[in-house]
RNA sequence: CGCGGGGUAGAGGAGAGGUACCUCGGGAGGCUCAUAACCUCCAGACGCCGGUUCAAUUCCGGCCCCCGCAACCA
């Protein structure tokens, strides 16, 4: 039995959980139940990155002690999860101690290895908001909210990790390693960054400013920047370094991130990694954003889609299925709640719902006890788990639908519900022989829709055991 | 010359050196087991200009347009 590690990108706690989370979250689900039933130990974390100072601020703007911000942050990801029927082993929390502990234990590694030292750090600062800015935060070098004023630089003693220490090896383990970053478009962009060349970064900040965080081993005028304490959690969710038997076990990970997570999931961490004497991630898949109406989903526009909402009219089933299937596993997708309702209607409601209502309704009617299944209905196609294990989860989904579309064309070409009322014997047995073909079909199907639509799956094979038309799966809305 | 991606029927997507596929929508027919569902057929497309090739929408070059990213946005 081998053993598969995968894992989220923790979600930063200052907002509350949106549709990208949601992919991410399904889609590690899926392959995590896939894998499950492939003679693979799986262990699926998930969690929140609680530290740094957006969350700070967050928590003081609604009058909060940090903690009670985040731990009433931690409830909703992980509530959000549970109704995605998210089948994840591990919920850590970057404020939880043993992640603090790990996260120091990480630092003393690098630090021992010569990668962290002290320079001077320059931030860019805003004298009227009284806050530093980051170059994305500025336009044309001057704030947003006061572009009247000057942006002052400010000096401060920082420590920095020494990543460019890193850039040929990671160039090396890129080339050997072809598929550690899918999918290849996103491979070659972060060649393409790494070449370039990398400059050191900073991993502290002075406590005085920002005390939201873990301290930076003997030093008590440091914590850590949140970046650096926040990758740990990939190891300390299994254990590093109390116990090194378990980490041995699971490491390394299967990581699933956000295309703007590219460059310090799959180039500063893995430098993080190397420093501390790690084997790299295992590989790290990159999806892309969900548009709306062709544009970044924001409150001003109003083309939010909250997923919670569409749990509640559609089903997580339903919201599990969008996710899965029509969204690109490689660009940006485009999801308005016209087209989800189309693809509930078309595929779920008219497709799925229907088929297994027309099989069962005859199978209930013509047959006085349940169709005894066997392995065959049991197997699950090389296929379907190939697509899965290469992130292709759009195209896995095609293969489960394409056999919906196939039982409905095979009722209509060998008409069993009208043989079945035929005087001639004959005949009829030939409709018996159908729909028992058709209901191992559908259980066949259900099968295949355990890992993406679990609960589907299982009102499938209820009806199938019990010989009985399930009431709708997906009523017409 | 900063980096990466993209422009395919009315809409949204997939694809590949040689009959361009899917979903929704439109048109015509069929079926009646089913959630007015299902099946079949038809109409309709490869941004622009060059090049390579027997053959390009697919490869190469140029142009136009769109979208991300541009490092401490956590």
């Amino acid at each position: 039995m081998s053993a598969r590690y995968i894992t989220t990108t923790l979600p930063y706690v200052n907002a509350d959980p949106h549709l990208g989370h949601a992919l991410e979250f399904v889609e590690a689900d899926f392959l995590a139940r896939t894998l499950r039933v492939q003679n693979t130990e799986v262990f699926f974390n998930i969690g929140t990155d609680e530290h740094g100072a957006k969350v700070a601020q967050k928590a003081k703007e609604e009058g909060k002690d940090p903690h009670a911000y985040v731990d009433e942050y931690a409830k909703r990801f992980k509530a959000f999860a549970d109704q995605l029927d998210i089948s994840y082993d591990s919920f850590i929390r970057t404020t939880d101690p043993v992640h603090i502990a790990a996260a120091q234990a990480f630092w003393a590694r690098c630090f021992d290895a010569g990668d962290i030292y002290k320079a001077s750090y320059k931030v860019k600062y805003c004298t009227g908001c009284e806050l530093e800015k980051t170059d994305s935060e500025l336009t044309q070098g001057r704030c947003l909210l006061h572009p009247n004023l000057n942006i002052e630089s400010r000096e401060e003693e920082n420590y920095y990790f020494r990543f460019s220490k890193y850039q040929e090896a990671l160039l090396a383990h890129y080339a050997k390693q072809q598929d550690f970053v899918m999918p290849e478009e996103r491979m070659r962009e972060l060649t393409s960054f790494v070449t370039a060349g990398l400059k050191d970064f900073s991993v502290s900040r002075r406590r005085e400013k920002l005390a939201w965080g873990v301290p930076v081993p003997n030093d008590p005028e440091q914590v850590m920047y949140v970046w650096f304490d926040a990758l740990v959690n990939y190891v300390s969710a299994i254990g590093w370094p109390q116990n090194e038997q378990r980490f041995l076990k699971w490491w390394p990970v299967t990581q699933l991130a956000g295309k703007d997570n590219l460059r310090q999931q799959a180039a500063m961490w893995q430098a993080m990694l190397l420093s501390a004497g790690f084997p790299f991630s295992r590989n790290i898949f990159i999806h892309g954003f969900i548009t709306s109406g062709g544009q970044k989903m924001s409150k001003s526009l109003g083309n939010v889609i909250h997923p919670l909402e569409l749990v509640e009219k559609y089903g997580v089933d339903a919201v599990r299925y969008v996710l899965l299937r029509h969204v690109s596993h490689v660009e940006d997708s485009d999801l308005t709640l016209t087209a989800i309702h189309e693809h509930y209607t078309a595929h779920l409601a008219n497709g799925l719902g229907n088929l297994v209502a027309r099989v069962m309704t005859l199978a209930e009617q013509h047959f006085p006890a349940p169709i005894e299944l066997g392995p065959e209905e049991a197997s699950i196609e090389p296929l379907f788990l190939e697509k899965i294990e290469e992130f292709r989860f759009n195209e896995a989904m095609d293969i489960i639908f394409e056999h919906v579309n196939k039982g409905d064309v095979y009722m209509t070409e060998r008409t069993p519900y009208k043989k079945i009322k035929s005087e001639n014997k004959s005949e009829q047995e030939e409709a018996k022989k159908d729909i028992e073909k058709l209901v191992r079909h559908l259980a066949k199907i259900a099968v295949h829709l355990t890992f993406a639509m679990p609960s589907t799956a299982d009102s499938i094979l209820n009806a199938v055991r019990s010989n009985k038309k399930p009431t709708n799966l997906f009523p017409r809305i």
